[in-house]
DNA sequence: TCCAATAGTTGTACCTTGCAACTCTCCTTC
DNA sequence: GAAGGAGAGTTGCAAGGTACAACTATTGGA
């Protein structure tokens, strides 16, 4: 593929996404997009630290320390010292944290089944193997953290 | 392809790219990231209102004229009101502009490259064929997004 | 025991954004 | 053709998110 083409494509699917998630995330205002993809970030995994986190949110450190105050405090998220090492916490969704994600994502589902409805079983199937072939291909070389 | 797959896989593509583009269009400090996607609308046609660039953005109005300003003042973007209309200017890129955007695209065309080389044929056509698709579908569109 | 490294916090400043109130131009209506 | 309403854009302002720098606390060695 092009890649000026994928260029194109990339732009307008973020555009896109974007708008669709803060029409979705922000008007309740219970969570910020950042808020939002930490959530979905601990929904995956649990036990990560803040700076894991920062890591794969490309925030500051410091920017997600206030981040994750505000989930615990909102009762989102808990936060323990892992006991092995005091230093770092260990990240860890809460239900009331885990039904907002969930709940998030399922108010979108409407939209997304209207979408993939509207595309050809060929096309659903390319996407189903090619979206993920991409992610896997971008995330094979992550941009290290430099600092 | 499931909702909730197609969730994750969104929420994943989305915040890759946004790192991407972050690191590729913020750090040299040119423009913004919403100043680069306004450059990408106006590259791509031209003679817009201020209005319809807000509303391809998803931004409001307000914040489009301060960020217009902006680029007309870095002689990126030029300004001219509309003859048949004064109240509205028309918005048009400049050479520089089309110069910052085109440059920006084509340093991360390298990766893009890296990418597509990574996954299998395939995958790569299976991705050409399902992401104009489902832009499509987003967009509410009949004719796919061809440049 | 001391020192460097690591995880996280806090102070601060900056940038982007939305909202509300404003101006200016155009159009409709009487 | 004057008045009022609608549309495009601007400006004042406040709020939110972020990075950077300097800080504390904990750990693991020399």
């Amino acid at each position: 593929m092009d890649p000026d083409r994928l260029h194109h494509l990339l732009m307008d699917l973020f555009r896109t996404v974007g708008l669709v998630l803060m029409d979705r995330a922000v008007p309740g205002q219970p969570v910020s997009l950042s808020q939002l993809f930490a959530l979905h970030e601990l929904d995956h995994e649990a036990g990560l630290s803040q700076r894991e986190l920062a890591e794969r949110l490309g925030l500051e450190k410091s920017t997600v320390s206030r981040l994750a105050a505000e989930l615990e405090a909102d009762g989102l998220v808990r936060r323990e010292r892992d006991p092995a090492n005091r230093r770092l916490y260990r990240l860890e969704i809460t239900d009331a944290g885990r039904r907002l994600h969930r709940g998030i994502a399922s108010s979108v589902h409407a939209r997304y089944l209207r979408w993939t409805e509207a595309m050809t079983p060929d096309e659903r199937e390319g996407l189903a193997l090619g979206l993920p072939a991409l992610l896997r291909a971008m995330h094979g070389e992550r941009t290290p953290p430099e600092r």
